[in-house]
RNA sequence: GUGAAUGUAGCUCAGCUGGUUAGAGCACUAGAUUGUGGUUCUAGGGGUCGCCGGUUCGAACCCGGUCUUUCACCCCA
C-alpha cells in the first residue's frame, strides 16, 4: 500500500487561494518598506553553524535545525564521544551547517562581510522563511516567514520613530487594530543597577511579566526564590505595580532609578521617541511596558512588540535596537535597529477577523472553451489580443473534454466569463460570451469582449 | 524539554457497557442534459478504523507501546 504522504511537523503547504492572500500581506509589507527607502536582500536558507550558534542563548541553540554533513559524516567523528552518546559534542563533528533561525543574525553577518560595499546608514528589508525546532502549537510553526526591516550604521532615534511609522502604516493598510508596546533595555539595566543586582535583569523582567497571571505575591515570591534580597524587592515594588499613562510611568521610573546614569539615558530615549511620535501623530496606540523581555540577549536600547487587539495570538511584530550585533562578527561600533513582521501570524489574525479583501486580480477573468483543433487555433489568436489588453485569460487545453466539464472548470476556478467559439461564431466573427454569475450570454465581437470583461 | 488530549472514507464527523456485512453529510465519477457550470434527481467508486503488540470465542471500542495532530508550560514571530 502506498504510504500516506505528509510533511514534517510544524510545516505547511499553501494552496493557490492561500498564496493569493499571503502575497497580499507580503506585497503590502513590501510596499511600505520601499516607501520608506529600504532595499531588499536575501541570504541562504542555511548558514554555517558557527555563525548561528551562541547567538540566541542556550535555548536558541537547542532550537536550531542542524544539517548533517554530506558524505560519510561519521568518518571523522570521535569514537569515544559517539560511545558516550554525547549528542552536543558529536553534533559539532558531524554538522557544520544549520537552517537560519531568524533574519537578524544572517543580516549582521551580511553587513560585516560586505562592509566595504555597503553605504551606511544601510536600510534593508528581507522577507524569507526561518526555521525553529520548536514544538508547534497555536500560531507557532517550525517553518515561518519573517519580514525584517533594519537600519544599521545610525544611532539616531529617528530610526526607531521611522520603524514605528512603518508599523503604523502596515497595520493601517492591513486594517488590523494593534497595540505597540515599547520598552528600553537601558531602563531595565538601570533598574537592576539601582537595586544592586546588575546581573539579574532577565530574572527581574521575567518575574514582573507574570504579574497579570500569578499576582503580586507570587511575583515577589519568585523574585525571592531567584535570590534577590528583600531590600531589592522592596525597592522594586513601585516598578512592578507600574500603571497609568506613559508619562506617569516615566515619572515613577525616574524617581526610582534617577541615580542610574544608564537608566536615565533609557528614560530620555523613550521620552524622545514618544514625543517625536506624538508630534507626527501615529494612529496606533503606544504603551510603555517594562515587562517586554524579548530578545534581551542582544537588544541594547529600544524594544518593540506589536499585538493584535482583537485576536489572542501572541505578538505579530517584534524588534529593537542592538548596538553591537556585528561586533561578534568583528565589526565594532555599528548600531542597528530593526523589526520583524510575522507574516504567518498576521495571516492567522486576518483570517480570524476576515480582513482579506476580495481579490480576483490574480485569477483568470475569461476562459475560452475548446471545441477542437480549428476552434482552439482561432481562440488562441483572440486570446493574444485579450491578454494584450491586460486581461487574464486562458484557453481550456483539452478539446476532448465535454463542454460540461469545461464549464465546470470555469465554475470551480470562479472565472467570471466564458467565451464560447464554435463554427457559427467563427463564421460570424463573433464570440458567445457568457457571464457565469447571471448565466446570461450574448454574441459580441472582440472589442466588446475586452470592454465587458475588462470592466 | 515537561504535562494533557486526539487519531474511523479526500474533508467534517457518527458508530450503544466489546458481537457478525463500519455509516452519514460534503467532495469525487458517471448519467438525466452529444453547445452550457453553479441548483435538482439517479447510480457508482472509495476505509486491513494511525501503526505494532496484548487481553478475548470475538476488538473501531479494553490494555501497553509507538507515531501524528492539537492544547498548555518553557521560550518565541
Amino acid at each position: 500500500m502506498a504510504q500516506k504522504p505528509s510533511i514534517p511537523k510544524g510545516t505547511r503547504d499553501f494552496s493557490p487561494a492561500e498564496m493569493v492572500r499571503r502575497n497580499y500581506i507580503f506585497d503590502t509589507v513590501k510596499g511600505v518598506f520601499q516607501r520608506y527607502g529600504y532595499l531588499p536582500i536575501e541570504t541562504p536558507a542555511m548558514e554555517n553553524l558557527s555563525t548561528l550558534m551562541g547567538k540566541y542563548g542556550e535555548e536558541g541553540d537547542k532550537l536550531l535545525f542542524k544539517i548533517l554533513n554530506s558524505g560519510d559524516y561519521l568518518k571523522d567523528a570521535d569514537a569515544t564521544l559517539l560511545a558516550e552518546k554525547n549528542s552536543t559534542k558529536v553534533t559539532s563533528q558531524i554538522s557544520e551547517k544549520g537552517l537560519r533561525y531568524d533574519l537578524t543574525v544572517p543580516f549582521a553577518r551580511f553587513v560585516v562581510q560586505y562592509q566595504n560595499d555597503i553605504t551606511f546608514p544601510f536600510k534593508r528589508y528581507q522577507i524569507q522563511p526561518v526555521w525553529r525546532a520548536d514544538r508547534p502549537q497555536k500560531g507557532r510553526y517550525r517553518e515561518f516567514f519573517q519580514c525584517d526591516v533594519d537600519v544599521v550604521g545610525s544611532n539616531s532615534l529617528l530610526n526607531e520613530v521611522e520603524l514605528m511609522q512603518i508599523v503604523d502604516e502596515v497595520y493601517r493598510r492591513l486594517n488590523i487594530n494593534v497595540l505597540l508596546k515599547l520598552n528600553n533595555r537601558k531602563i531595565l539595566a538601570g533598574i537592576a543597577e539601582t537595586i544592586g543586582q546588575p546581573e539579574r535583569i532577565i530574572d527581574i523582567t521575567v518575574a514582573i511579566d507574570k504579574l497579570d497571571k500569578i499576582g503580586l505575591d507570587k511575583v515577589n515570591q519568585e523574585l525571592a526564590e531567584k535570590g534577590l534580597p528583600q531590600e531589592a524587592i522592596d525597592r522594586l515594588q513601585p516598578i512592578i505595580q507600574l500603571t497609568g499613562t506613559n508619562a506617569e510611568k516615566l515619572s515613577v521610573i525616574r524617581s526610582v532609578i534617577g541615580s542610574s546614569a544608564i537608566g536615565v539615558k533609557g528614560i530620555e530615549e523613550v521620552e524622545t521617541i514618544l514625543s517625536t511620535v506624538a508630534a507626527i501623530g501615529l494612529s496606533l496606540d503606544v504603551e510603555l511596558d517594562l515587562t517586554l523581555a524579548r530578545g534581551l540577549n542582544y537588544y541594547t536600547g529600544a524594544i518593540f512588540e506589536v499585538k493584535a487587539k482583537d485576536v489572542a495570538i501572541g505578538s505579530i511584530t517584534g524588534g529593537g535596537r542592538y548596538d553591537d550585533l556585528t561586533g561578534i562578527f568583528g565589526l565594532k561600533n555599528v548600531s542597528g535597529v530593526g523589526i520583524s513582521f510575522g507574516a504567518d501570524r498576521i495571516y492567522d489574525v486576518m483570517t480570524q477577523l476576515d480582513l482579506f479583501p476580495e481579490n480576483h486580480a490574480a485569477t483568470t477573468k475569461v476562459l475560452f472553451v475548446n471545441f477542437g483543433e480549428k476552434e482552439a487555433l482561432y481562440a488562441l489568436g483572440l486570446l493574444a489580443q485579450v491578454r494584450q489588453a491586460g486581461i487574464n485569460a486562458e484557453l481550456y487545453p483539452d478539446n476532448s473534454d465535454k463542454m460540461k466539464k469545461q464549464m465546470g472548470y470555469a465554475d470551480k476556478k470562479q472565472i467570471p466569463f466564458v467565451a464560447i467559439i464554435g463554427d457559427e461564431e467563427m463564421n460570424q466573427q463573433k464570440i458567445m460570451l457568457k457571464a457565469m454569475q447571471s448565466g446570461q450570454q450574448q454574441l459580441v465581437d472582440l472589442a466588446q469582449l475586452i470592454e465587458i470583461v475588462g470592466a
